[in-house]
DNA sequence: GTTCCAAATGTAATCGATTACAGTTTTACG
DNA sequence: CGTAAAACTGTAATCGATTACATTTGGAAC
């Protein structure tokens, strides 16, 4: 440390000292300002008040210009080389002598150098995008999907690009049409439908693309992962029967999906074997929320013979029939048994815990990514299609019929 | 339609007919053949197997080139003007003829052209993408954040790259590097943590980048949009305080993140004021998960005088206290009061549903975008940070104090 | 039929990279 | 030391757009 005389240090305080009390009456006066227009006077007792941050420098020196985008060519004058060399450098450095190397990463140090990710894309052609159409982004089920995507995306050197539908059909169409301007490479579906505009419709016919946990319909082009599905219905009806049970109940999701099919199939398919009509009284609800949850529950506690068992076509269902059973005073799984689907992590909380069929949500996604990946580079695939296990896991929520 | 002899109509019926056996076959094939790969031979009982879907034709299409990617030369040869003209009719069709917009757009329409989004970005040098930077994407808070982002987004042109860092440095690092190099124009943070690395910090001086619900520690130059904890802190209290409670307990999430200390500055508040003495023994938990609220109870109910009532600073945790006091026999509330904090969907239908402190996430997310825009667009900012109303929700997990 | 001006269109530079090809230096070896 | 081959570096074309500037066209006014 340098030597400081005494005074000087002091002044240096007290000037300090000086800035601090400004700015803090800056802020204050900010802070008010702020608190006055989101709430009004009243509030303003100290005591309700948040213990108060730190002041701000302000928006200030966001307002300049942005200077600090050094481009190839700076970089390649500072080190007294060619942009070409710059480019090698720092894409091929094997191309370029040890010498000229530690020049070029000096004066990328030094000027802060970044390549420009637009230009590099606009030039190779790629994007290292993908775009990701999920109908819900609430559902826990979904992000675990997404979780997986992104996990695989970023160890390939691939960023995701989110695109919430909430089911319709133009926002869909504007998402899947990234694909078709170069900015993302590849799709990946989560809901069932096409989702290409009439108008995209041909120019989708190349474009890569997968959908994971549902079919797309009517579409025989594009790869696929789901659950076995069919399996899984089978599993849950079959866990049921050996109960006792026999007067069964659905409140399903999207009725138009691939994967109600295949669950009802399934279940059916049981039904059938152990000589239970199957009647569309049975069925009930039509979207994956909890409030399906709970109208399907009253639906279905009026029927002359309600039914004993409920299969609920995911977790959320199941929380909102969880809910309602227990509001109308019925007890779970004495009186009623009830099956989720997806086992979101709240699922094994639950009062008690769901039994539900656990998907390999994670895993789903990382494959999606890696089947796509394929498609974009235009490698074979080994498969078109990938039916993944299941897990049935039987929790409280079931447990024999009442005699 | 066109006239058709019988006999040709026959043959080209037969020759359909053969295909879609063949294809059949081959699907059937395929079909056996992935299942051994998933299954092992044992599951191949035909009865436990998926409704067979639709074959498909094969990834074959899928590998040829991409010759869709038409570019602005050909549609300008197409339809006998300049690339200029067609660049025009399409970004300021004002500027062109009548008749040389609809030689232009019907050469669109034919070479099904769609403007190369990297091209023109590279150019504007705005890619009009913001990044999100997401701890945690299976937390369904978080989630109708980002709801509000992608929607505030999408209506402004911009488009929403996801990045989950899962609480992770390097990660955060990597993510935050895209704003430095042209893949994103903006970053929003939902954690707490600076996110560019010690490298790229004196870069990321001019960087627009907005806070939601968390401060960034130790840095006053970027606006953030957070909820009154402190406040909330003290209205939670205040309610447990008014049904008689005195021996507290407290639940937090990650206890180095701005909002903590906050929310725990408003109880310590109230209680100072109320005469209760705040003691570290309080105070549990060191993560927004539902094993910490298991955890945290376990630990709290050891203590010589357990609490009455227990603050969960998120509702995760009051889901696995919940469970957890349940378990160990404890009632909610009789017992034990319990609050938790943001209001996610599933918290009104636990049993008892959560008292909670709801948290206006997607308008967060909105105002979010907003203010990034601004920052975007160097346009000045009328307020550098928002701090948000929130509603206390009272519901059935608390209740007055057991004498 | 000129003249003039505005509107429409074309030419070519540009954005920030990558890379084929050409030119230069270094190395290897007789 | 000379020569060929190998290794390195530079020049300039390129990716697919946008846009400043130059040129052409069209129509009105006289």
């Amino acid at each position: 440390m340098s030597f400081q005389p005494i005074t000087q240090i002091k002044t240096a305080i007290t000037v300090d000292f000086g800035v601090i009390i400004l700015r803090y009456v800056i802020f204050v006066i900010d802070y008010i300002y702020t608190c006055y227009c989101l709430y009004g006077v009243k509030l303003y007792k100290q005591k309700d008040r948040c213990a108060l941050p730190q002041p701000m420098e302000g928006p200030s020196k966001q307002q300049e210009s942005l200077a600090f985008m050094t481009n190839i060519k700076k970089v390649s004058e500072l080190a007294g080389v060619s942009t070409a060399t710059v480019s090698r450098t720092l894409k091929n450095p094997e191309l370029v002598t040890e010498n000229t190397r530690e020049k070029v990463m000096k004066a990328v140090q030094l000027a802060g150098y970044r390549p420009n990710w637009l230009a590099t894309s606009v030039k190779t052609g790629k994007s290292n995008s993908i775009v990701v159409l999920v109908p819900n982004l609430v559902n826990p089920f979904f992000m675990r999907i997404i979780e997986g995507i992104e996990q695989a995306a970023q160890e390939k050197g691939y960023s995701v690009l989110l695109g919430d539908t909430q089911g319709k059909a133009n926002r869909e169409n504007e998402y899947a049409s990234m694909v078709l301007t170069n900015r993302a490479d590849g799709l990946i579906q989560l809901d069932h439908s096409f989702p290409f505009s009439a108008n995209d419709a041909a120019l989708a016919e190349k474009v890569p693309m997968v959908s994971v946990c549902e079919r797309i319909e009517g579409e025989r082009r594009y790869p696929f992962i789901e659950l076995d599905n069919y399996a899984a219905g089978r599993a849950l009806t079959h866990h049921l029967i050996s109960y006792g049970h026999s007067r069964f109940g659905i409140i399903a999701g999207q009725r138009t999906s691939q994967i109600h099919h295949d669950r009802l199939a399934g279940i059916k398919s049981v039904l059938n074997e152990e000589g239970i009509d199957f009647s569309e009284d049975m069925l009930v609800g039509g979207s994956y929320r909890i409030e399906t949850g709970i109208e399907g529950v009253q639906e279905l506690l009026k029927r002359d013979t309600p039914p004993t068992a409920i299969f609920c076509f995911n977790d959320d269902i199941a929380i909102g029939a969880l809910y309602e059973l227990k509001r109308q005073g019925l007890r779970v799984p004495e009186d009623v048994s009830l099956t989720g689907f997806d086992n979101v992590k709240v699922s094994a909380y639950m009062d008690p815990p769901l039994t539900t069929v656990d998907q390999p949500a994670y895993e789903m996604g990382r494959r999606a990514v890696d089947v796509l990946i394929q498609l974009i580079n235009r490698q074979p695939l080994s498969r078109t299609r990938e039916i993944l296990p299941f897990q049935l896991l039987e929790r409280g929520s079931t447990g024999p019929a009442k005699a």
